[in-house]
DNA sequence: TATAGTTTGTGAAAAATAGCACAAAGTCTG
DNA sequence: CAGACTTTGTGCTATTTTTCACAAACTATA
């Protein structure tokens, strides 16, 4: 075991292991080897033992992990014991949509607010969350103790949003607007720019030459 | 300048630097220093000096960056002076919120088809794209000459999809489906998986304790 | 035009991350 | 149960990325 402090990657990766050991119990598949695994995620076998590595012993040599155990190992890093309140700002086609994935639910990730500045939408109930004016949101967020906001309001209103979330005790912000957020350090921001994606994605179909100089 | 090879972050930075300078113009400010943008992205300025030396040399010593000419020069590195035909599959919550968004245009990428696999979504027109049926896909991909995908099925769809969209012609996907996608190298994957970044963020608020041994 | 003050661009150092490679620990077979 | 085989866990090495730090280039001022 180690004491190192643990890559961002690795945690991310972590998850992508667990999706897949939850896979291969489902198949009942009861082993699973590094490599086989790190196939499966298209992650080399050492990349796979490193990032276990980093949390303790799970496998048992010349045979693999047990994916029960490893489930549940994973399972308990990665606090999906646990569940969280999360509240989303800004109830446009993106926000909707993310009201309405399943997902988020089934990881343990309580969606418990929705906010919008339209006066028009508040009131209406999107599954079982109420959408309500964006003036209630300190209010209720410190209320049901929300730990997580999303943010998925236009660029110029978001540094606001972020900071009314703050104020109200959300301690992580997924942050759907383009534009960079100013917040203290103890704060985790994590940016989600969809134009970027794509468009860093369009970068590699771009012809490699140089431009300008002095 | 510089000759070696530049780090993907590099590049999904210089979208933001490109972001900011743009909103810089905007507000008729001339010039701006590496530590200015640098402080407005949260990013140190060596970061911005480095990432911008990757493609030559942009600034003056004493003055810093003009940023009309930095806008320029980013566009111009960056590819935005050409326009991508993008294809949706799978025309859900998630498909239907990216059909809708402006911002895609805007950015040069152009959504010129949408796919679902239920065939009483045929047909439908969001904006001014119509929806078709999956087996349309070939097709009307290569046709339309779409250049990246976006993946928006469920995730036992997604390898199926991600099959035919490369088959078409297609060399680069965007992929909202919680599964690792298996593609041939010189095809540019970019996994979006909204409950993962969701997930990761939590993380940050779990205790860390230690887990499992043997 | 000299002098003081900024800011760039970039090698070189440092830090972070990933991969190698192998002893140790276990499995499997006959 | 002995020997062949497999796979883990991890120290070490390699690579990638970021930060430092400073000479050189430029601006501004008097």
């Amino acid at each position: 075991m180690n004491n190192k402090k643990v890559p961002e990657g690795t945690i991310s990766r972590l998850f992508i292991y667990l999706r897949e050991i939850a896979e291969l119990t489902k198949l009942n598949i009861h082993t699973v080897s590094s490599s086989e695994l790190g196939e499966r995620v298209n992650l080399s076998d050492a990349q796979v033992r490193k990032d276990l590595g980093y949390f303790g012993q799970f496998g048992v040599s010349g045979a693999g992990y047990n994916t029960g155990e490893l489930k549940t190992a994973l399972e308990k890093i990665l606090g999906k014991d646990k569940t969280w309140n999360v509240a989303v700002v800004g109830v446009g086609q993106l926000g909707s949509a993310l009201l309405a994935y399943p997902g988020f639910k089934e990881r343990g990730l309580n969606i418990v607010a929705a906010f919008d500045a339209d006066a028009r939408k508040a009131g209406r109930q999107v599954k079982d969350v109420a959408i309500q004016p964006v003036d209630k949101l300190p209010e209720v967020t410190a209320e049901k103790k929300v730990a997580i906001g999303i943010i998925a309001v236009p660029a110029r209103e978001a540094q606001g949003v972020a900071d009314k979330l703050i104020k109200a005790g959300v301690r992580c912000i997924l942050n759907f607007a383009p534009t960079t957020l100013m917040v203290p350090e103890d704060i985790k921001v994590k940016d989600v720019d969809l134009s970027r994606e794509l468009e860093t994605l369009s970068y590699f179909l771009v012809d490699k030459e140089k431009v300008g100089s002095r």
